[in-house]
DNA sequence: CCGTTGACCATAA
DNA sequence: CTTATGGCCAACG
């Protein structure tokens, strides 16, 4: 477990995302007890190499997926959120006032995410 | 302990 | 619209 305390916040909130909705970075932050460090959340994201974390939820402030070391993973994570169900305009953006998850909001009881 | 790095954010021009 | 700058801070060598 080298994975720091700090990071398991972190991974524990994405997890929480239901399938869907998506969350931007500093939301994200705010809901681990990290308030206003956006950043520690896509370092955290960076971490993490596999796919025990539905991280593609998880969006920039703009909407719009963050940019990686590689090209190519931006139409990656664009295309599992479509299967998902969310929907990019014409400029390639999310409508966050569409689909921003709102943790308050609970989730029907039925198994509708993950 | 120090310097570097990084999938961010807000603001300014 | 884009680019630049400052800030914030954990993880790593």
């Amino acid at each position: 477990m080298s994975r720091a305390f700090t990071y398991e916040r972190i991974y524990d909130v994405v997890r929480r995302i239901p399938r869907g909705k998506i969350a931007t970075y500093g939301q994200v932050a705010e809901l681990a007890g990290l308030g206003g460090h956006a950043r520690q959340v896509g370092y955290a994201l960076h971490a993490l190499r596999d796919d025990s974390v539905p991280w593609q939820r998880v969006v920039n402030a703009a909407g719009r997926v963050s940019r990686r070391s590689e090209p190519g993973y931006e139409r990656w994570q664009r295309q599992r959120l479509e299967e998902e169900g969310v929907r990019f305009d014409a400029s390639g953006r999310i409508p966050l006032e569409s689909y921003l998850w709102d943790p308050d909001e609970a989730q029907t009881g039925e198994c509708d995410d993950d």
